[in-house]
DNA sequence: AATTGTGAAATTGTTCACAGCA
DNA sequence: TGCTGTGAACAATTTCACAATT
């Protein structure tokens, strides 16, 4: 029922299922009660066939000759993202970006809840930031259990990250999006993902000096 | 000389060649001479022959029997990726994520110097972050100019992203960063990427709903 | 003996093109 | 008629496997 195809669903669909969502949110916005695959192509820069492909891997949606249900597309989409429940998010080091992504609204607008705040630093433990106060990263194993933290946020220097990254394993965590420009090495059922901005300005750098000219 | 292959190198070889350049960094510190691309692979959960595959684009740099010469090769990527150069950065929003990328410090690192600020908030125009005064927004096309900027680093609220980045675009700059959550529309000869951290939360959020196991 | 460099094979991802349906 | 859903064709990327080299 909720697997009308067995074919693996991809990383980039997955992606692109992202991209859809907040297509989809705009356009309830703007009161678009269906989209055909054309249109919603044309605003995310890909190809209609790619759209009816993606959405065509968790069943049959739209309807031939008028296009995709606006509100109800961005439901399914939202439950195959699991963006139809919270999560509680722990984030662990609350330097520049921490901070910035305590205050960051997007978060919270898709339902991730940082409930959290773990760093090290005497000087921070114990203050506020955002009305959450700052815990000491010597109590997360038990915090993580207590307060049903779904994920983690690593936002510490590079040098101390993996070490960090372990200890949040430990204390039980599944899921952890890393801001330290490492590779950390976890264990396989750990989910991780990794952002890392010098990469993108990198990726800048090199088109500049390679002229490379997008068509 | 500096083409010896006229394949083009894909996105994700370039992205890779990032992970390359941090990798052999870090071996350099570590008083590594040669690196195979078996270890190197193993260092970045990649395979060797993508390793070999990726490397062979810009020539041939290894020893067969010995591996690649860390220091040349580290050097060779930098070149690529054009990190022998500095970068003259600006940074439009000084908001939440703007203040913490000011004082992220890997961005100095890699030759990316974020030398003007731009907000259109009188609070904050005049006021200084990390040594570097605030200016208007107003003023973008004449001090882009005279500051011989490069790129754009975008970090204002998304509603007012597309039309701060049609000034950005107008005031000459050809590459941007983009930290706003929508979707940039801009002239071809632009060179944009964007930076969304809601998009990775919801793949872990995807991950832990449907029981991906990375193996 | 160890490891590169690279065609060829395998796999994965994208686009085409059209039958089928509203 | 317009647009979806999808198998087939095509394109890109990754992996294999091995000759060449130190």
């Amino acid at each position: 029922m909720s697997k009308p195809t067995n074919k693996k669903i991809s990383e980039s669909t997955i992606h692109r299922l992202s991209i859809y969502y907040r297509a989809l949110v705009t356009l309830e916005n703007e009161h678009y009660k269906t989209i055909s695959s054309k249109e919603l192509a044309k605003r995310e820069k890909l190809t209609p066939a790619q759209v009816r492909k993606d959405l065509s891997f968790f069943g049959s949606f739209g309807t031939r000759g008028l296009g995709y249900p606006v509100a109800e597309l961005r439901n399914r989409i939202a439950e195959i993202l699991g963006l139809t429940r919270l999560w509680n998010v722990a984030l662990i080091g609350v330097g520049n970006i921490g901070s910035a992504l305590v205050s960051y609204k997007e978060f919270a607008k898709q339902g991730f809840n940082i409930k959290l705040i773990f760093d090290n630093d005497q000087r921070k433990i114990g203050s506020n930031h955002k009305g959450i106060k700052v815990s000491d990263f010597k109590d997360i194993a038990k915090l993580v259990a207590s307060e049903k933290i779904d994920m983690a946020i690593i936002a510490v220097p590079a040098h101390t990250a993996q070490a960090t990254a372990d200890e949040v394993v430990a204390a039980g965590v599944k899921a952890i999006l890393n801001f330290a420009p490492i590779n950390l090495k976890l264990p396989a059922h750990v989910i991780l993902r990794s952002q890392n901005m010098c990469i993108e300005l990198e990726h800048l750098a090199f088109a500049m000096t390679n002229d490379v000219i997008s068509d």
